[in-house]
DNA sequence: CCTTTGTGTAATCAGTGATTACATTGCTAT
DNA sequence: ATAGCAATGTAATCACTGATTACACAAAGG
């Protein structure tokens, strides 16, 4: 057994260049930020040509788009992991469960988070998969807000299909508020992990019902 | 009355080459995007060498943070006037106002808000003109919620501070989807201007204390 | 064995932000 | 008026970027 089954580095071919590549251009973003990624210097990283990245993405857009595909699925399985641990059994609390995983995913991951949400740095509508992950998530939420009313947990005068981009954009607002860098021009001096809780909080309190 | 008194074209010296430069550079931003404007095209579309807007602005950042700090002027402007159409007799109305000239005012000027909420195309901090005007308006926003409370028009159990962080957070959420092209995967088949509308309707009446 | 297909290299292109040395201008003080 | 000075524009250049091309090498299959 030899080691070579990680890096698989021949003389020539590198193997699985692909995977490093994606390995590299992460740890790259996650050191010097998006806007400093250059994919020379990935492959620099990677011990290869500058020009060798091309023959596995056709572009730099292409491999961003890449590492968004794989920075999805670990968002959504964050987003589900906290909705198994909230169970299924009120619709509200499932819904703050969704709430919770993806802002501290953001919070944990704001590169990933930023590559994800921008459509200048990746080609969203080029992957199934990232539109199919998003849609998931979408559908579960129609889903919980179409029961919420259901079983009256909803403020009255609430419109279901209004509630369900409200909600996404109430999160998203205040992810992106953290990962742009806003906190502290809205004096938001608690640590974020706490001031996000408790922003999701009052919102919980304004759609729901009663408390 | 010769007719240079617009551009000044002398032959050497350009006469007002900051205003010409900012003026360029904004309608490259609105044509291009923002990602694709180049101090060169700015340089070129304004009569002068490659190496002349450095003389005005010590860097591309600080270009578009001049750019940031007119786009920032509007801005306010917006939002004062639409408070001045809705009076200050009722803070929750004062309150959809200033949401709704954010948002329209966002509407129309996609990427001047793209630029003034970016942290790494501008240095939001280096310019007091951006810090100053941001805090004037959430000083507004600030006032008129605790008039709200006190009044008694606030939703029972709402934190004012926390209100005051939520409110900007769903509205710049909303916002941000728009510019960051996010209404297609949420399924938001109105036009904006109409999506905007009734989402900051679900929000004030979420706010309310009653309809 | 020999061809075909995939993969990496080397050289190169046009375009970028930024810096430098230099040219030109216009204002100000003598 | 004119000498000097500070401001402003130019030209050349640097290091870097994404991308493309022609070419070198290697493994797989007939």
């Amino acid at each position: 057994m030899t080691s070579e089954s990680q890096t698989a580095r021949a003389g020539y071919h590198h193997g699985n260049l692909t995977e490093v590549l994606l390995e590299a251009a992460i740890a790259l973003i996650e050191e010097k930020g998006v806007d400093a990624l250059s994919v020379r210097e990935v492959a620099k990283r990677s011990g290869v040509s500058p020009g060798a990245p091309f023959r596995h993405f056709s572009s730099k857009t292409a491999l961003l788009t890449a590492v968004a595909e794989q920075a999805m699925g670990r968002l959504t399985a964050a987003v589900r992991a906290e909705m198994s641990k909230a169970g299924d059994a009120d619709p509200i609390e499932a819904l703050r469960a969704i709430g919770r995983g993806y802002l501290a995913w953001a919070l944990s991951n704001p590169t990933h988070f930023q590559v994800i949400s921008s459509r200048s740095l990746i080609d969203f509508h080029a992957s199934p998969r990232l539109v199919e992950e998003n849609e998931a998530i979408r559908i579960v939420m129609v889903d919980l807000i179409a029961r919420a009313q259901r079983e009256g947990r909803l403020r009255p005068g609430i419109v279901p299909a209004d509630l369900v981009f409200s909600s996404r954009a109430f999160i998203y607002g205040v992810a992106r508020m953290w990962i742009d860098g806003h906190f502290k021009e809205w004096h938001v001096e608690r640590p974020a992990p706490e001031a996000m809780e408790s922003a999701l909080d009052l919102f919980i309190k304004m759609i729901d019902a009663k408390p």
